[in-house]
DNA sequence: CAAAATTATATTGTGCGCAAACTAATTGCG
DNA sequence: CGCAATTAGTTTGCGCACAATATAATTTTG
């Protein structure tokens, strides 16, 4: 009988909460959510991508960011505009307004956060690679699980 | 400049939804969704809580709790009544439809999810406790800043 | 080259997760 | 006792996540 806090999937699904909690308050400065956040990350290191590839760098669908992303141009922080080598495509771009956010992030959000953590950046930098490794296994899974059936 | 990848925040937030996603078939065949299988987790542990005591458990609120409870009562898996000595608290407790499902879970649920996530028992415990402890910092430092403002 | 299959994105519907506002019961304090 | 403050839970509104469906552009293939 395994109780409730002896679950992994429970202290990941408990701690990823508590990690968009301690966000909200320093990104409700910025106006802007966590998921927003993590978008605009994927964006300040590469601009101009499309939609298919924000995705699978975030493991997200277009059912979420397709609404998420309307949200963030009507916010003038990115701009979306269909490839003219393929119009199926749609390109996101930080605007100057989304491009002058990442220092402030960088500058306030981003310290705060580590610090809050209370791990060295080694323990951060390992506890991140187990979970990556993780989501590795889960994810090899059920794609195996899917190629049998 | 920090890429996505390097951020523990993002390989939590992404090894969350992968365990959600390698959970969703195993708790369709239950009718169960994955927060659902954890207040029953909950529930197999210790019957008859306040939607309260649960929402501490689980690091939920009210809001969030009360309309999933009441998906689970519409499918006979719990019961909702009010305390009659502090007519405030709704005392959720297991149906033996809930109590039965425990054994099918333990049967078919928990031993797929193990096995996907490719951890040994020592290193998903280790794991755990260490997001657990992550969990703390995050919820600490909350605590903390709101205390000084 | 035209029909079929694939690819990229958007839309709809359901269920969280949480803040804010609300109701009702209980406790505390004068 | 009586009223203010607190506590427990529900409701509403918004933003994810994701399955399923739809649409349009491109590629494949017969």
């Amino acid at each position: 009988m395994l109780s409730l806090d002896k679950h992994l999937c429970f202290a990941i699904y408990s701690a990823s909460h508590a990690f968009s909690r301690a966000y909200k308050p320093l990104l409700s400065r910025l106006e802007l959510t966590y998921p927003q956040y993590l978008v605009l990350l994927t964006l300040w290191e590469d601009d101009r991508q499309p939609v298919k590839s924000l995705g699978a760098r975030l493991h997200l669908d277009s059912g979420t960011l397709s609404p998420l992303l309307k949200r963030l141009e009507k916010q003038k922080l990115v701009s979306r505009s269909r490839d003219e080598d393929d119009e199926r495509k749609v390109i996101v771009a930080l605007t100057e307004k989304g491009k002058a956010l990442q220092s402030e992030a960088e500058k306030f959000v981003a310290p705060a956060i580590y610090s809050a953590t209370g791990c060295t950046a080694e323990e951060a930098g390992e506890l991140r690679d187990e979970l990556i490794r993780l989501r590795q296994s889960l994810e090899n899974a059920a794609d195996d699980s899917n190629a049998a059936a």
